[in-house]
DNA sequence: TCTGGGGTCCTAGGACCC
DNA sequence: TCTGGGGTCCTAGGACCC
């Protein structure tokens, strides 16, 4: 039985920028900036590619290309209509795919294995998969193809602007052997410096070395199995698929650092009732809340705070955030950043009307409850008959406040 | 050159429990 | 009384991604 997986990686070319284009056709072909004003504090979210022709990149703060490119058009840009875009993106995907997962507003990851019959071999379905992204929405995209998420995300950069790569199954270590290390997800800014003072700076320098856990932990070996093609559990990395978020934050830079209670004390009124509104929208309660502070110099502290039960209210988790900015603030230190974090989530649902879903909890609980008897036989486990009584056990990996018998 | 905003994941130490 | 090992939770910070 073939086994190999057929993952897809599509990236949207210059997403923001060919967005933008579409609203206004006369920008096409000009250095345009998406981020903010030239003068404004921020940095470059998307440029066109006339843009990058002068050496503007995304992440690199406004001031700076507006230096290198004084006459780009700067724009703010429409965050509402580039989601917009992405959902129509996302709605073509599916017709190609049950298993598809948005990584973020521009790209994508689409689980191809088994459609051979329906949508042709791969190159082929990818090639339909470009034409249906030009066709029906006129922007372009590049679509990397592999047998692990890893490979087909090197694969579409690769594949950049424009293009279609597949890297057959059991050639990603020749293939990739020539790549710069920093072309692996993963390895940012400061792990390239440190395998640079390793001698380390290709792929295939990555492969020569038997240190890499001894000089980075866990992290050693896994970046050791990415450069030959491997996702970090191994060739059969994680199902392709939507999951539910993890935490929710807004947090806002001031224009100008600002030492004034009054205004930072409605920034955080603020932030917090975007936080908590967003938390109702998606029906979630969270229990731990932090506080973000960066003062003028950059150096910014993150303060957390963890309550007994969850919450949504606007009240509760700004008292809470006050506190903790109360307690930590230098009185008079001008701030930069302020932001504001929730995690933990629990949905409302499973605390309040546990009676109501009771079936579905069971059936979790006792899953558990069966892969620990595999675990350490039959009486390792009770189901605790306080239940109702003992909420706080039933997190999300004790559905039920099981607990496991002691290995003394 | 002065460094956004929204996320995920990892590490590491200490508290606490058994 | 001391010792220790494992597990989980909490907090802080940081790397990384788009």
């Amino acid at each position: 039985m073939d086994t190999t997986r057929i993952i897809f990686h599509l990236d949207m070319d210059a997403f923001f920028v060919s967005v933008e284009e579409l609203l206004d056709p006369s920008l096409k072909g000009k250095p345009v900036i998406v981020g903010g004003a030239k003068d404004q504090r921020g940095v470059v979210a998307a440029a066109s590619y006339a843009a990058r022709k002068f050496g503007v990149h995304s992440a690199m703060p406004l001031r700076t290309a507006a230096k290198l490119c004084p006459d780009g058009i700067y724009l703010d840009g429409h965050m509402e209509l580039y989601r917009e875009y992405s959902g129509k993106v996302h709605d073509i995907l599916c017709r190609f795919s049950p298993k598809v997962e948005m990584a973020s507003v521009d790209e994508a990851y689409l689980d191809m294995t088994g459609t051979a019959r329906l949508l042709g071999p791969p190159l082929k379905a990818a090639h339909e998969l470009h034409d249906a992204m030009g066709r029906e929405l006129n922007l372009n995209c590049s679509i990397g193809i592999g047998s692990a998420r890893v490979v087909a995300k090197i694969a579409s950069d690769l594949a950049k602007p424009n293009g279609v790569l597949f890297v057959q199954p059991g050639h990603e270590v020749q293939m990739f052997a020539g790549l710069p290390v920093r072309k692996m997800p993963g390895i940012g800014k400061v792990t390239e410096a440190r395998l640079h003072e390793l001698g380390i700076r290709t792929f295939a320098d990555l492969h020569a070395r038997q240190d890499l856990e001894h000089e980075f932990g866990a992290y050693g070996s896994a970046m050791a199995g990415k450069a030959r093609g491997e996702d970090a559990g191994g060739w059969f990395d994680e199902e392709i698929g939507e999951s539910a978020p993890k935490s929710i934050s807004h947090e806002h830079t001031f224009g100008e650092d600002t030492a004034d209670i009054q205004v930072l004390e409605t920034t955080l009124a603020r932030l917090t009732e975007m936080v908590a509104r967003r938390l109702r929208e998606q029906k979630f309660e969270a229990r731990t809340l932090q506080l973000k502070l960066r003062y003028s110099d950059f150096h910014t502290i993150t303060r957390a705070h963890s309550l007994p039960e969850p919450t949504s209210s606007d009240h509760a988790i700004l008292s809470n955030i006050r506190s903790l900015f109360h307690d930590n603030w230098k009185k008079g230190a001008r701030v930069r950043l302020l932001g504001v974090h929730v995690s933990g989530f629990d949905s409302p649902g499973s605390t309040v009307s546990f009676d109501f879903d009771g079936a579905e909890r069971w059936k979790q609980a006792l899953s558990a409850a069966d892969r620990l008897r595999d675990k350490y036989g039959e009486s390792a486990v009770h189901i605790g008959s306080a239940l109702k009584a003992n909420i706080r056990e039933r997190t999300h990996e004790n559905p039920a406040g099981i607990r496991g018998k002691q290995k003394e």
